[in-house]
Parts: C-alpha cells; sequence; structure tokens
DNA sequence: ATCGGTGCAAACCATTTGCACGTTA
DNA sequence: TAACGTGCAAATGGTTTGCACCGAT
C-alpha cells in the first residue's frame, strides 16, 4: 500500500494533506510511469475538476523535495516528467513513435562508478537514464521510412 | 584537426557553410563541454558581433540532427545544453551546486541490455544518462545546510 | 539565379510568482 | 487562529516561427 506510506511520509514532513495533494500523489501513483505536469492535471481533473495547474506544479516541486518523487528533464522539449519513487528502482525504454514507456529493471548507475577520472569525489545524489527507441508495433513501420 | 572533419560532414549533408554556422560550430568545439545556446551566442560575439540568438538556436538544431552535436536537458531548469560529439560517446555528472558537468566515459547502454522483459524486441535507438551530485568545490558547502 | 540562411520581432508555451482568500492542523 | 495551500492572473524566460532580405553555391 504506497499510497498510505507516501501520506505518512508527508506528515512527518510536516506538510499538510489537502484533497488536491493527495489526489495528486494518487494520480502519480498509479501512472506507473513518469508523466508531465499537464497529464497530471488531466487525471486528476477526472476525480477534482476543481484544481489548477499551479497547484499541480507547487506539489509538483514539493513531492520532489520530500524524495517521494523524481523529476525527469532529458530528452523531453522543454517539458519536465514527473515519476513516484516506489520501493523498485528502475527506469524507461521509451517509444519514439507513440511515447508508450517500459519499465527497464536493471540500473545501470552501479555498473559505471567510479565516476569521472576528473573528479573521483563526485558526490552521486541521483541520476536519470532513459532508452530511447521503436517499441514492436511501431517498429515495422520504420522500415517504409529510413 | 576536428574542426575540418566537422566542416566537411556539414558539406557532404548539403548545407551551406556561412560564416556564422562556422563561428557556432568552432565555439561548440573549443568549449569541450556542454554549454547553453545562450553561452554560444556570448562566445560567438567576442568574435563576430553580428549574430542573432536565433541564428544559434537554429543552427544547434541543426547541427543536432546531423548528428555532429548532442542536446542535453539538465535536471534542473528548462534550458538545454549542447555539446559538440567527437569521437568517444559519452555522459555527464552534473553538480547541482554549481551546474558544472564532468564527463563519464563508461556508457551504460550496453550493461543494461537486455531490455525490458515485457518487450524483448524493443529496438534501440538513442539513450540518455546523466548523474546529479556535487563535486568537489560544492561538496563541503552542503554540510553545512542539510 | 536559387534556395537555404539570417535577423528582427512577435508568438509560444511550460513554468513561476504576487496576492487575496480558503483550509488544514 | 496561524500557517500553509490554493486559485487566479499576470509575468518570466527559454525556444520557436513568420516574413522579408541576404548571401553561399
Amino acid at each position: 500500500m504506497e499510497f498510505r506510506d507516501a501520506v505518512q511520509r508527508l506528515r512527518e514532513s510536516g506538510h499538510k494533506l489537502t484533497p488536491q495533494r493527495m489526489e495528486i500523489l494518487r494520480v502519480l501513483i498509479n501512472a506507473g510511469a513518469s508523466i508531465s505536469a499537464q497529464a497530471v492535471l488531466e487525471r486528476v481533473k477526472e476525480t477534482n475538476p476543481y484544481i489548477s495547474l499551479d497547484t499541480v506544479y507547487r506539489n509538483l516541486a514539493m513531492l520532489t523535495n520530500t524524495g517521494l518523487i523524481t523529476q525527469i528533464n532529458l530528452q523531453a522539449k522543454g517539458i519536465a516528467l514527473f515519476e513516484f519513487q516506489g520501493e523498485t528502482h528502475h527506469h524507461h525504454a521509451i517509444c519514439l513513435q507513440c511515447g508508450a514507456s517500459f519499465c527497464v529493471d536493471s540500473c545501470p548507475l552501479p555498473k559505471v562508478i567510479p565516476l569521472p577520472e576528473a573528479d573521483q569525489r563526485f558526490q552521486v545524489i541521483s541520476h536519470a537514464f532513459e532508452i530511447y527507441g521503436y517499441c514492436s508495433v511501431c517498429q515495422k513501420k520504420e522500415t517504409d521510412l529510413a
């Protein structure tokens, strides 16, 4: 029951539990992948139409600071993506055609350390890793192009 | 002489060689690290004051498509960074405090394959990998906080 | 001479912020 | 009832685009 744990961590960190905040958290957990602020807004609106994009952004920032979610900015065109940081650390393979994302369980980080020879003392806090390509459905269409 | 090679690739790909374009390319090669569009503009202006930010952006996009440079999106803000793609494929460790970036030679991709068990046939095109943390200069300041 | 490239200015768009009101603890 | 959180609207700032002119091939 990840939701309970997350709420508990929010409470412990001294944050108030508003309906909007709980909904945003629930959406992020259910998403199971990284989604944009806009996407969060749309999904929250399905349940609670009375919420503003500002609130989504403010909560995403707060949840990121609290460590409950992670922000990713890799290839996205100026659009930040957010993902609930559950028990299982993992990454994603994203289809460039349809946008579907698939989980990649293995994390490359441990295999990359040691770090930059230029600075061995770099203190690692977090990381981001994404694979881009075409899923099995979209692959065939690619042969037509190229 | 990377510059010559790069120019040659531009010529072969059917692009015109304007003074602005050459300057932008030169700046990126000399930078030796990832820099922002704004930084490119400033450095080009040192030599050629008559250049606009638009041209920088357009050329950065073109050079990225041609594969001569790579675009990176930091985790911090919505500022894209660009880096000349020399012979060596590599990734970066980025300081969350001062924004400095350090090269990480080892690439995690080969170690991650095989891919998502959900879809073994995922066709990998590209990938992104970034490490976030604190460089040796900024580390000590962190102990004061926290 | 052509067509791509450039500069200018305005448009875009994700994200942030000031402020007054509402709500949780 | 005190902060904290929210909504609204306006501002911000990196990036993009329409258009007319210029210059590389």
